[in-house]
RNA sequence: CGCGGGGUGGAGCAGUCGGUAGCUCGUCGGGCUCAUAACCCGAAGGUCGUAGGUUCAAGUCCUUCCCCCGCAA
């Protein structure tokens, strides 16, 4: 059969495995993605992933700020394409978008919809402690992930997995699932079927507060925060990249050493702090950072 | 030129007003102990990120460059 004409957009990592595996399969005509933005230290110029990617291939690129913007839709409309594909850009498409391709567009979610819509849907279902979650492919529409579901695919999240380990997981569940998909797109195997609205959840973009961590909940609550923000929960000044389930008797926050082991206590026992980060230092196991570091009374209070 | 912190023996850190480097842990050897993540004795291991400069003398002051990290985006 021909190839579909499409048309690929997305910016970070996420998108990368499934813009590489359409090359084979489909011509891309297009590849949108989002401006270089200013990024880290000395605010340089960052190309996002999705970029890099579509250059090192020389697919065409092209960077609006925004999609909506009459001038980029007849662009798009122009290039006739068969399909667009959407895999975490960023950016709200319009109903005239959506409009252009003859077949829609298809959108690769990280989660088994209609839970956990919206843009952090990784994260919030390792912090809400789900031991399943998935890639589902959706035909879009104007809401905000909820168009009809195409296909899905679970992934088990297991009690000790990071968040980049299962995002890693679900980026090539993720390719896999829509390459499936486009298959079953052109030989008229799918069948598109509606969210259950009233199933949905959200999962909202992850905001500065969300990563505290709170002494007083439980272990396992604190111990699904701190993996599924990997690096962003913090205690005081420090990060706290990796804990285990532990099983000192300790009040919330209290700290014990033993040995080369730091634990503190939750609302419903302790947690074993494994990865630390204090300020302007690197992340370091808890060995090493007990080395160099004074942990006393006022510990998280301090400095 | 967004703001700021830092690069010191294998690891994590200290080093005040400039005078050839120290702590904790680890490693190796030995000892004590029923035993140990405990304790004791001893040893190895650093041209203090890089290139220059100031100085009688620099880890410690000045400048270049490289790398790492925090904040803010």
């Amino acid at each position: 059969m021909n190839k579909l004409k499409v048309i690929f957009m997305g910016t970070p990592d996420f998108a990368v495995p499934s813009l590489a595996a359409l090359i084979d399969k489909t011509e891309i005509i297009c590849v949108v993605t989002q401006p270089d933005r200013p990024k880290g230290r000395g605010h340089k110029l960052q190309p996002p992933p999705v970029k890099i990617f579509a250059e090192e291939n020389n697919l065409p690129v092209i960077q609006p700020l925004k999609v909506k913007a009459r001038a980029v839709v007849e662009q798009l409309a122009e290039l006739k394409p068969d399909l667009i594909v959407v895999v975490a850009f960023g950016q709200i498409l319009s109903q005239a978008i959506l409009d252009i391709p003859r077949l829609g567009c298809i959108n690769v979610h990280a989660s088994l919809l209609p839970k956990y819509r919206g843009a952090a849907p990784i994260e919030w279902s390792i912090i809400r402690g789900e031991t399943v979650t998935g890639i589902t492919t959706m035909q879009m529409n104007a809401g905000l992930d909820t168009g009809d579901i195409l296909l899905q695919s679970e992934v088990k999240i297991p009690d000790d997995m990071i968040l980049p380990e299962l995002r890693e997981r679900l980026m090539t569940v993720g390719a896999d699932l829509l390459l499936k998909t486009l298959y079953k797109l052109q030989v008229g195997e799918l069948q598109p079927l509606k969210q259950d609205d009233s199933l949905s959840t959200y999962a909202p973009l992850l905001k500065k507060d969300t990563g505290l961590i709170d002494w007083r909940k439980s272990s396992r609550e604190i111990h699904n925060l701190v993996r599924g923000l990997y690096g962003n929960a913090r205690a005081g000044k420090f990060k706290i990249w990796r804990t285990k389930l532990a099983e000192e008797n300790l009040s919330p926050a209290e700290i014990k050493i033993v040995g080369e082991k730091f634990f503190v206590g939750t609302g419903d026992g302790s947690l074993e702090i494994l990865e630390i980060q204090a300020p302007n230092s690197k992340k370091l196991n808890a060995s090493d950072f007990l080395r160099g570091n004074k942990v006393g009374e006022n510990f998280w209070m301090n400095e």
